[in-house]
DNA sequence: AATGAATGAGCTTTCATTCAT
DNA sequence: GATGAATGAAAGCTCATTCAT
């Protein structure tokens, strides 16, 4: 909720301390237990706090939830900005920087792919969890299509540049669906590689096949 | 759904028609309410059934999600097979095939792809999701990537066929995602075309651009 | 019920049959998991009878206990009185004879025991429990008294008849208790001894020591 | 009863406290309807409380027994050891003693003897109870036994203490079953003094006569 | 600001009973 | 007579939330 509002850190401490305590704690209780067996004291819990200290400091614990995934959006946000700044000015390089943020080291972790996969499970008929979600993705979206634009405006003829952006977002999704489902037998980097793969097919003349790995 | 809407017909009904009624009815309030706001009472109200029956033909509320999982899978499996067995005897149309079926029209529904997320969204925790789903699923994996190393070794030197199948199985997976999470802004056939042209990428010699419509 | 209030045995076949199967099987399940774990899906589980017979033999569970608790009255009614008339028409011989049937093999089973404290243990609240054991036992226990007061006639100056009998009737019931609850440090035939040799201080004339055996 | 009816102090009471009233109801409740058909909220209803504290202070109903069974032979114990010391140091002194504090004002009551049989009528197979019970009473008996033995080698040629000891035993337990079977036509003093009564055949030099009433 | 006892709605499950077959 | 599917009341228990301390 807040933290959804808020880009900025503030540091009014105690309060925003406890908070993202509360909210990391409820991130690897998704994460363990899933949505639905997760509970108010197992989140205390593993905060080490009180029981009653989530109603202190949310509304409700479903405030609690959208406070979480606002972090975990605001997460990825911040990532995906920092890489795609990193980069050079150019949108190639830039659409690179966007696949390869999503399978960055903080993120892309096992815990906080299962809480992903959490909230998307219940997001159908919670819209606030879609609204969040969107507050913050749309514009990586965006990003995504208007660099895919760009690129296939430079030597593709007749290439849909939206379907291109939906590809990607799609490869780039079902990769993640397949690192939680089989931690063992897939691999962050593997996954990343075989989406920036997928670019030498798409944009051969902007992705070398020898820049991929 | 027309199992479940079945004339008034109240008693005694044999145990497999009984215990489809309640798979459907549960498939709908889980795609519906999600996993986390089910309960027995939604499905048997659903269902139209008194209380107690899901106790009576299911073990717990447990058996009877596993038994939905089953349903879901078969049902896929059923599905991909089918189209598998009718395409011709070509690596390049079973592959095409095999993507159709992700999402035909009985399988590719709202409903299906919210209960297919709502479970994945539990799979990281309880194993027994994720092994029902494996029980049908490895198998079309497998198919898949044999008819990539197929393909493959007829003129694509360099191409690894695991990745390939890899990215067709991200690629459909993350359409579903898709699907699910903005009905309102993708659209099966569109999400269809997109994978089908992914493979006019992947494999330009075997799918010519004309080939998806 | 119908038991209670039937001492001599009907053979109207199948009706009698299955309600005594069903009468054997509750003793049973009783005596296994006493009375609030026992149902009735056990008890015709325990007569290899199907789940919906017990409401058609028997109005209710209720009903079902009822006759139970008649049978087993009934049995013991049956032994004492076989015992008594046994003996030589004699008060000590009688006394003797009706204390012995208690521990007679046939009743003082394991089974058996647990299932009268069963009913005991409920014995307060259900005010038919009682009414069926006194029925039954209401004539022993003025026989044990009349017993005593024609011995106590006999050279006891000063005994209390009615006292005497409360004793015997009290050790009687004790040693069952504890024969029910340490069955592997008590044993039957010792319990049986031990309340006679109480006789031989009683009634030290009438009962000489070397007769308790 | 007095912990019970407390001043309508609502909330926050120490742990033990709370204990101690669910314990009280709890004895209530299975002295008034029996083991199978109190319900917790029978007992929080009696403790007048509310219906979710029972989970709160203890792990289940089981643990509700247990502690409650635990409560009685807890205050059992605590009489008898009482009167014991009390009385002078004197083998039939103490005899005696033991026996009186069975039929004390305070644990000799219409409610514990119900409550009483309820748990032994549970006791063969739910080891538990039996195990409680033990933990106190086994002291007892020992205590019985060694008093038997001391006062038999004082004068009792070829009588056996192990007898006696169940004997009294066994006639202590008995009493207490008609007493909870006919309150209206047994009386605990009576009991108690027929009990008494029996020393003074058993140990006629120890107990004369005229000591009993 | 924080604690944790208390509440009570609502969950899954059990089970005596009914009744179509 | 007998079966077993179906019912629904009620059980034990969980847990988000409230609130005295």
């Amino acid at each position: 909720m807040s933290v959804a509002e808020a880009p900025a850190k503030r540091r009014t401490a105690p309060r925003e301390i406890r908070r993202k305590q509360l909210i990391m704690a409820a991130i690897s209780c998704i994460a363990k237990r899933g949505f639905s067996d997760t509970t108010l004291r197992h989140v205390t819990e593993k905060a080490k706090l009180s029981h009653g200290v989530v109603n202190y400091h949310f509304d409700s614990k479903e405030a609690l939830y959208d406070a979480t995934l606002g972090y975990l959006a605001q997460e990825h946000y911040d990532i995906w900005t920092r890489y795609y700044d990193a980069a050079p000015d150019d949108p190639a390089a830039r659409l690179d920087a966007i696949i390869r943020a999503d399978f960055d080291k903080k993120i892309c972790t096992h815990k906080r792919l299962a809480a992903w996969f959490a909230f998307w499970g219940q997001a159908k008929y919670r819209p606030n969890y879609l609204k969040i979600h969107n507050t913050f993705d749309n514009e990586r979206y965006e990003r995504i299509r208007q660099l895919c634009t760009d690129i296939a405006a430079d030597g593709y003829e007749g290439l849909d540049p939206d379907r291109l952006a939906r590809m990607i977002e799609s490869l780039s999704d079902g990769s993640w669906l397949c690192l939680m489902l089989y931690p063992s037998t897939s691999d962050r980097e593997e996954s990343r590689d075989d989406c920036l793969h997928a670019l030498t097919r798409f944009f051969p003349k902007h992705f070398p096949l020898a820049k991929a790995p």
